[in-house]
DNA sequence: GCCAACGTTGGC
DNA sequence: GCCAACGTTGGC
């Protein structure tokens, strides 16, 4: 079992839009960053569990839970030239971009913001603090993902 | 809206 | 293969 954080902005998809959809299910495509890519097409399995995290958002944060429901398959959005996430350079017959389905799981009774975040040691590995992060999606580990759960599970 | 950090592109 | 220029991300 492997755990991950997902960044969303909340304006473009948030955890409401997601426990909205139907079965509570979304793709999860877009994702244009090659290590990201080799995350989601390599290492996502079924069952492992997400952070949802929004970004650029007032304030960042982790606002919920969710999980793989289908592992890594081929984006078809990149051949959709109206989709925003079209990509000329990905082709049928040798796809770049590879997305998974998540489901919903649970939503925090608060935020735990990224100031926050930063304030704990247990947290101080994580990706999302260190300097220059920028992936949109990479793993965490299970004691790091125990502990926000907790936090976000406290009123 | 600014800008630091990082990824990608393309000329050589 | 180097690296300057450019584009994007994302916190603030």
């Amino acid at each position: 079992m492997n755990y991950w954080l997902f960044k969303s902005e909340p304006e473009v998809f948030s955890i409401d839009d997601l426990k909205n959809c139907k079965n509570e299910t979304s793709t999860w495509e877009g994702i244009r960053n090659y290590q990201a890519r080799n995350f989601l097409r390599d290492t996502a399995k079924l069952n492992d569990k997400v952070l949802f995290y929004y970004s650029s958002a007032i304030p960042t944060g982790v606002v919920g839970t969710a999980k793989i429901i289908k592992e890594g398959y081929i984006d078809h959005f990149a051949f959709d030239k109206k989709s925003e996430y079209y990509d000329e350079k990905s082709k049928l017959d040798k796809p770049q971009w590879y997305m998974v389905d998540i489901q919903f799981e649970s939503k925090f009774q608060k935020i735990i913001t990224l100031e926050e975040i930063k304030s704990y040691k247990e947290l101080a590995n994580m990706r999302l603090v260190q300097k220059g992060n920028r992936l949109s999606v990479f793993p965490i580990t299970k004691s790091e993902y125990d502990f926000i759960l907790k936090l976000g599970s406290k009123k």
